[in-house]
DNA sequence: GGATATTATCATAACCTTGTGACAATAAGC
DNA sequence: GCTTATTGTCACAAGGTTATGATAATATCC
């Protein structure tokens, strides 16, 4: 559904959420909390702050931090940053085409499920989720 | 959502399933049709038929046919036989473990979403996606 | 200005999925 | 039995995603 890298993205933004106001994070920290690998989160990092998402700061008292209010960020502004550029919509059955007008035969039931998934990500806010269970 | 090789196998399926009772139909052919690579769809059908969702006869007359009627295969027992063995379930925002004890903040909403996709799944045959409107 | 802490970047490795080409195994037809 | 048509299998290549290690760039602090 999601790829790693996705998933990541929205792990750190979900967790710089939870320190929204309170000053940059360093990304060793975020790493170490996320159990996301360094360097790699770096890259995400960099990619969510090219694009606006977080702000980052080098040098000695540097970090990184959510640049918009949490409530103002959906996961799909954040996953959007990490899609394949070349598969926008793919038909389930692998169809080289599949439309409304020339559907395959799941074309209705899958769509329903594929607009509802995607409403889940455009409506829902990363404040949204940042409250979490803690694991026993 | 699935992958290549995932799609391969329905649209194989489906394929299948339209010439059901007409005896069997050469991996060749089916490639040609589907636009599948014929020795990677080879690999495909031959996993199917291990568990017995396609009969396969070598030689001269041979060719691949479903074992059973159309009407009796879901997706689900398709896609299945591909998953990536490791990731049974995986939460949305990547957690270790996300359960409805100890839930993530998505995993309400996330859980309806991942219950009506595999209810798709698991209620459609590949009869009922056998229809298709030819493309243009 | 030098030491230090931090993000940014680069090269590359590891791994998985997908795809290909060659050949082995097997069944039919003569 | 030989030829031929077919699936099965093996080795490996190509390509993408994920991960790592080393180093560069930059800001702070003294």
């Amino acid at each position: 559904m999601l790829s790693r890298t996705q998933e990541y993205a929205l792990r750190a933004a979900v967790f710089l959420g939870r320190s929204y106001g309170e000053g940059p994070l360093r990304t060793s920290e975020l790493a170490k909390r996320t159990g996301i690998p360094r360097n790699y989160l770096s890259k995400i990092l960099h990619q969510m702050a090219r694009q606006g998402l977080v702000a980052s700061e080098r040098g000695r008292r540097g970090g990184v931090a959510l640049s918009r209010d949490p409530t103002s960020i959906t996961l799909d502004q954040v996953t959007a940053l990490f899609q394949p550029a070349h598969e926008p919509k793919r038909c389930v059955l692998g169809r080289p085409e599949c439309s409304d007008e020339y559907p395959c035969g799941a074309h209705e039931s899958w769509k329903k499920i594929k607009e509802q998934t995607e409403a889940f990500f455009e409506t829902t806010s990363i404040a949204d989720v940042m409250a979490e269970t803690p694991l026993p």
